[in-house]
DNA sequence: CACGGGTGCGCG
DNA sequence: AAAGCGCGCACCCGTG
């Protein structure tokens, strides 16, 4: 049963059930539904809840939050903005009626409702502004069902849709339970790498100033600000360092006593402007960092965040993130998952046998393709991403006489790329078209009037547009295994939870790509720990079906965040 | 003063 | 050793 949840214009909500009719793939919607006012949503959930629905509405981040505030949680919804976005450009559903339309109120990103101030303080914004057109969620719910229906892989596109809105719900859970974070223990590491935090924000800790002294007499440069690019190469000019950028591997090639100072300024800045006293004050609030992720945030299905950079936590304060009295931290990440999603699409069995040991790039060398380990790792990073000179490119033919049927897939759409066309993952999340600017270049580019420049820059753009396609399908497919492992781990410890509340059992509380840590009470981790494993074999199976292939993940039991890898 | 492009670096 | 994919964020600096 679904239930269609949406706001009616006096600010009210109304519900309409449906109920499914037969075996007729769910095109028809069975009995004509009728909407009912809702007065308490929160009450009217959890009653509802029981008969296991699937809740549909605009945006989960709309409707969720205030859900878990309220300690209400639903098993499984269908995010349509999510949703829409997926079947507006699927190849799988390219012929519907949704993706003909034109772009709606529906293509539009949600708007945030919620703004965080550095004081913690969350400032409460306008219900969508923009003037747009009315949503209506069930003429738009029929027309998304039209169109998986009617897919050629209803099967396929039904998954992907399953599951990203499961990772919507996901998302808005661990922004509620929030990353158990010690501000003690991060204020400890700022100050014993800074120094302590100055009293006036904006001055720099001691031992950045101390630095900045160092470097300002070691240079000469008495105004020198390293934060400046420009100052700062025009400095180590005058010092007789003569470089073209101040990226940190390039100062490493010098020669000079003020470089091993200026690195560890580098260093150090970034830790204080990214993850200093004003980001703590700011993400962390009763001991938890709650960040703002957003699904399907990236083209090829990836999440981002908005704010707080949850998705580049830095390693050095990953020492902050501590369980709670009692409880231990679950850190489980897959092991090699992009090279293994390539060798699994690719039905390559050669490639699959090298991971079946344990070490995909172990069993590349072993299978003699490459001697070393760092020489297969740099060629495969080399075939997922499309280079063409150095190392990576130099060794990634050998690649391809070893593994054709991998190698092909990812050549394949790398070519599909250059042609201005779309390719598409293993669920059926499919690439955007490059933009006019790029189709008009290529046209041009075979133009008889077209200069040599325009030629070659056209090539360079189709190359460059071939390297995202390359990747898309790999990286786009290793999201969607991700988005499947999350949420078998979510059904997997609800199950474990029975009656407790989210945050009183084993909760999600963190995703990084390939990685996930789950918070629970301390006796419990080993369960959690086979809990997980089996959420990553089943989306295998969810993904590849029948063919063997596992994917490994390397868990630790942990106090702190820290003390894995 | 606000805005936006460029740079550099954190993560996968 | 620094090439090839995807991001977010802080900072600088030129422009309006």
């Amino acid at each position: 049963m679904h239930i269609v949840l949406a706001r009616s214009a006096d600010g009210g909500v109304v519900a309409t059930r449906f109920v499914e009719s037969g075996d007729d793939g769910g095109n028809e919607l069975g009995i004509e539904p009728v909407a009912e006012p809702v007065s308490d949503l929160a009450a009217f959930v959890r009653t509802e809840e029981q008969a296991r629905p699937r809740w549909v509405w605009d945006d989960t981040s709309r409707w969720y939050p205030e859900l878990l505030a309220q300690h209400v949680r639903v098993e499984r919804c269908h995010d349509l903005r999510l949703c829409h976005t997926i079947l507006r450009y699927s190849q799988l559903t390219s012929g519907s009626a949704l993706a003909m339309a034109q772009h709606n109120e529906w293509d539009a990103p949600a708007v945030a409702i919620v703004r965080r101030e550095p004081d913690g303080a969350l400032f409460e914004l306008d219900e969508r502004q923009e003037p747009g057109l009315p949503t209506d969620p069930l003429a738009e719910f029929r027309l998304q069902r039209a169109a998986v229906a009617a897919s050629e892989e209803p099967g396929r596109i039904g998954r992907l849709l399953a599951a990203e809105s499961a990772g919507a719900l996901i998302a808005a859970e661990m922004r509620f339970a929030g990353l158990p974070w010690r501000a003690a223990e991060h204020d400890a590491i700022l100050t014993g790498m800074l120094g302590a935090r100055p009293a006036v924000d904006g001055e720099r800790p001691a031992k950045l100033q101390e630095l900045l002294t160092r470097l300002r007499e070691l240079l000469e440069a008495p105004e020198l600000n390293p934060d400046s690019p420009a100052d700062l190469v025009k400095s180590l000019g005058r010092a007789g360092l003569i470089v073209t950028s101040t990226r940190s591997w390039e100062l490493k090639k010098l020669e000079h006593p003020a470089i091993a100072p200026l690195l560890e300024y580098k260093k150090l800045a970034r830790l204080l402007s990214a993850n200093g006293w004003h980001w703590l004050d700011t993400w962390v609030v009763d001991e938890r960092f709650k960040p703002d992720y957003v699904p399907g945030g990236v083209v090829t299905g990836r999440w981002a965040t908005s704010g707080g950079g949850a998705l580049q936590l830095p390693r050095q304060i990953r020492g902050a993130v501590v369980a709670d009295d009692g409880w231990k931290l679950v850190v489980a990440d897959a092991s090699q998952l992009e090279p293994r999603i390539l060798a699994a699409m690719a039905g390559d069995r050669d490639m699959v046998t090298a991971g079946a040991a344990g070490d995909l790039y172990a069993g590349i060398v072993a299978s003699g393709a490459v001697e070393t380990r760092d020489q297969a790792k740099v060629a495969m990073l080399g075939a997922m991403y499309g280079a063409t000179t150095g190392e990576s490119g130099r060794l990634m033919p050998r690649l391809a006489r070893a593994y054709p049927k991998a190698i092909a897939l990812v050549e394949h759409a790398a070519r599909a790329g250059e042609r201005g066309e779309i390719v598409s993952t293993r669920l059926g999340r499919s690439s955007p078209l490059p933009g006019a600017g790029w189709q008009q270049a290529q046209s041009q580019a075979y133009d008889e009037t077209a200069t040599q420049a325009q030629t070659a820059r056209a090539r360079s753009e189709a190359r460059s547009w071939g390297r995202f396609t390359r990747n898309f399908i790999v990286q786009g497919t290793a999201a969607e295994w991700a988005l499947c492992w999350m949420a078998s781990v979510r059904r997997r410890l609800t199950a474990l939870a029975g009656e407790r509340w989210l945050t009183d059992a084993p909760h999600l509380v963190f995703f990084l790509h390939d990685e996930i840590v789950v918070h629970c009470p301390a006796e419990l981790a080993h369960i959690v720990a086979d809990e997980i494993r089996a959420g990553a074999a089943e989306a295998g199976t969810l993904l590849f079906g029948p063919l063997p292939i596992e994917f490994p993940l390397t868990v630790a039991i942990v106090d702190n965040y820290g003390q894995a890898k």
